[in-house]
DNA sequence: AGCTAAAAGTGACCTAAATCACTTTTCAAG
DNA sequence: CTTGAAAAGTGATTTAGGTCACTTTTAGCT
């Protein structure tokens, strides 16, 4: 656990420099969980308990739609951060489903002492603040991306971006998060 | 400038708490600028020094693609921030274009001033962290709209949470903002 | 190795929305 | 009040991508 801890901290100091008291009152506020491939880490109508640090692992977060077609929001993997933020923020009951694609562990913070470590600890309060702010920028471009690009430029674009993401995802998957249905995806590249 | 000032203050203080002394430091960190309809905020390769608080006014942040069509990341109106983004966090050329659609005034932050004031007053990074925060939740919002949507209810969607917006703006910037022809806009809703 | 199920590919057909061309309406500026 | 420009509406046509149905390939799992 220590080695996985430590990944943690390598996180948070490639943003903001801390002190190891500043570090051990942190990571005091985390819990660590682990699931096998297929199992949820979050269900609509569930309570969605924590923002959850990917130690290892892949996920999809995704909603269904009337049809029961699914939609992907987001793919994460080691390094990133998920949660049905939305709801996490608000405390309200989940509005989308988080499942593994692949056996996960995780580090989870709750809201509360999300807000704990950031009022205790300014540096906590920048570094997501910092990280935020990178998603912000990310999710402007996926937009644009969507309101500007055709399903095909899209897959090419993706595939520059994010090679090693589409050699662990099924491309039905992909497909699902381009907004293209699985037919036609596999009618591009070639 | 002072009733404005204190129009930013109290944005401010939705979200976290100042005394007089952190207030002082905090505004003396901001310009303060005036822009005509039809002027610039941001224009495509140029500087962008400045995230902008919109103190009255309305702007539209687009990018325009090779067919020379526009494509609506967002509007903003009275207490929105607005700015590129991502060329100002990496202070980089602008990738997109900010103009007004009405006559708008705004306090100006530049990143020096930002990092500066949010690692002098804690309070400030939390402001921003929460509104961060915020915005990537709208964001994912967004995108689940334009996945899972038809432009139709799109429309209706928009219709219901910023009727407000809808009056102050034209149908083909709606149009585009919503990622749908004018003319097929056109042909909704009646 | 053999078997099942999921994933991926492919053809035929369909449809939502884009595009193009033109008319009508609205609005701001002299 | 008039006039020119921008905005909005509308019909005809085209097209990107969806849907349906089926086949082939790949990947787990006893």
């Amino acid at each position: 656990m220590e080695d996985k801890l430590l990944l943690l901290r390598q996180h948070f100091e490639e943003i903001v420099s801390l002190t190891d008291d500043e570090w051990n009152f942190i990571q005091s506020h985390f819990e660590f969980k682990s699931l096998k491939k297929h199992q949820f880490l979050i269900q609509v109508g569930q309570p969605v308990d924590f923002e959850y640090w990917i130690i290892k692992g892949l996920v999809k977060a995704y909603s269904i739609d009337e049809k029961g077609k699914e939609h992907i929001l987001q793919f994460a993997m080691e390094d990133y951060w998920v949660s049905d933020h939305c709801a996490f923020q608000h405390q309200e009951p989940g509005t989308i489903f988080v499942d593994c694609l692949e056996d996960s562990e995780f580090f989870c913070l709750s809201l509360e002492n999300r807000e704990k470590i950031c009022f205790e600890v300014p540096a906590v309060a920048n570094f997501f603040r910092i990280k935020s702010n990178h998603g912000y920028i990310n999710l402007q471009q996926r937009i644009l991306s969507l309101l500007t690009m055709t399903a095909e430029s899209r897959y090419e674009y993706l595939l520059n971006k994010l090679p090693k993401l589409i050699q662990r995802v099924p491309k039905k998957l992909i497909a699902s998060y381009l907004g293209v249905s699985r037919e036609t995806l596999s009618r591009f590249n070639s």
